[in-house]
DNA sequence: ACTATATTTGTAATCGATTACATAAATCGT
DNA sequence: ACGATTTATGTAATCGATTACAAATATAGT
C-alpha cells in the first residue's frame, strides 16, 4: 500500500530523504521535549572538540562532513551560548581555533547521560545489519558517484 | 580514519543525511548531464499519474510523502512546461483533478529509457541488502518515532 | 623577493521543502 | 436546515543548509 516501496529503485532516494528528514525533525522534538539547552547538530561538535580538544572550523567541517559556513554557524551559536571559544592561531592567523569552555566541560555529564538515552532510542531503529549495509552504501558512492554510474551506463547502452 | 562512521549510533542520523542530500544532489547533476526536460521530482509525480491516470493535490502528496505545498509547487512548474493539466473536480469544488498531457505520454517512453539508466546507477549502489534494512527501519519508525522512544526509555530509567 | 596560487574564514544569495496561516467548500451532528 | 468541524488548496514565512562570492593570509614556484 506504499506507492514509493513498490517503485523500489525508483523510489529509494525519496525513501531515505524521508527517513532522513523525519530523523531531524524527531531529533529537534527530542531536544525540546529532554529541555536540552542545545540543537542537536551541537552534539557531534561537543564530542569532537571533547576528543579534539581543539580544531579549526575548516577541521571541523571536514570531520563532520558539513559545509564551513553551516560550522560558522554552529560555531557562532555555541559560543553565544558559552559552549565554546575561539581565538586566532598565533601560527596561521586565517585560522580560527575552536575549543570548548569550562562551561561547557561542567555541563558534559548530563548532556552525556540525556545523549546516552537517544542513543539507546537511535539503536532501536537502526541495527547493526542496517549500519552494515549503510558502509556498504556510502563505499560505493565513494567509490564512484551516481552521475560518473549514469554515465558509464550511457556509454555502455552507446556501444 | 572516518569520525562520523566512528561514532556508530550517534553520528547514523548524520550519514543518512550525508547520503540522502549527496543523492539528491547527484540526481541534479544527471538530470542536467542526460539533457532531460523535467526536474528529478517529477518523475514519480509522472510514473503515479501514468498509473492513476488523475489524482487530486492531496492524493498525490499523500502517495509521494511529500507535503501539499510542495506538489502544488511541483505541479505548477509542470504545468507551466505543458505536462500536466488540471481541472476542478465538478463533484467537489475544493479539488484540483490533475492529469497528464498529451504531451506528456508523447514524451514518456523518451524519458522512461533514461530513467532505467539511472535505475541501473542506482540499483549499482543499492543492494537488494540495503533495501530490506531499509524496510524495517521504515516499519520501526511508523511503529514508534524517536521521540515515543526517548520518553520510553526516559520513563524506564526513572523507574 | 615577488608574483601567482591555494587556503581559511566570513557573508550573501539561493534552494528545496516544511510549518503556519488563510480561504473556500464539503460534511457532520443536531 | 444550519452552525461547527473537517478537508482541500493556495500563499507566506521560516528553516537548515548549500553554493557563490569576497577578503585576508599563507605557501609555492621562479
Amino acid at each position: 500500500m506504499d506507492y514509493l516501496k513498490s517503485l523500489y529503485l525508483i523510489g529509494v532516494t525519496a525513501r531515505i530523504k524521508r527517513v532522513s528528514d523525519t530523523l531531524m525533525h524527531d531529533a529537534r522534538r527530542v531536544y525540546e521535549y529532554l529541555d536540552l539547552p542545545i540543537e542537536p547538530n551541537w552534539h557531534l561538535v561537543f564530542l569532537l572538540l571533547k576528543k579534539e580538544k581543539q580544531l579549526s572550523v575548516t577541521e571541523i567541517s571536514k570531520a563532520l562532513k558539513f559545509s564551513h559556513p553551516a560550522i560558522i554557524n554552529i560555531i557562532k551559536k555555541m559560543k553565544a551560548s558559552g559552549y565554546v571559544t575561539s581565538t586566532t592561531d598565533p601560527e596561521d592567523s586565517r585560522k580560527q581555533i575552536v575549543l570548548l569552555t569550562g562551561k561547557a566541560h561542567k555541563e558534559l555529564p548530563n548532556l552525556e547521560a540525556e545523549w546516552d538515552k537517544i542513543k539507546i532510542a537511535v539503536g532501536a531503529i537502526f541495527h547493526s545489519e542496517f549500519l552494515e549495509q549503510l558502509v556498504k552504501v556510502e563505499e560505493k558512492i565513494t567509490e564512484s558517484d551516481l552521475l560518473e554510474r549514469v554515465i558509464e551506463v550511457k556509454t555502455k547502452s552507446n556501444e
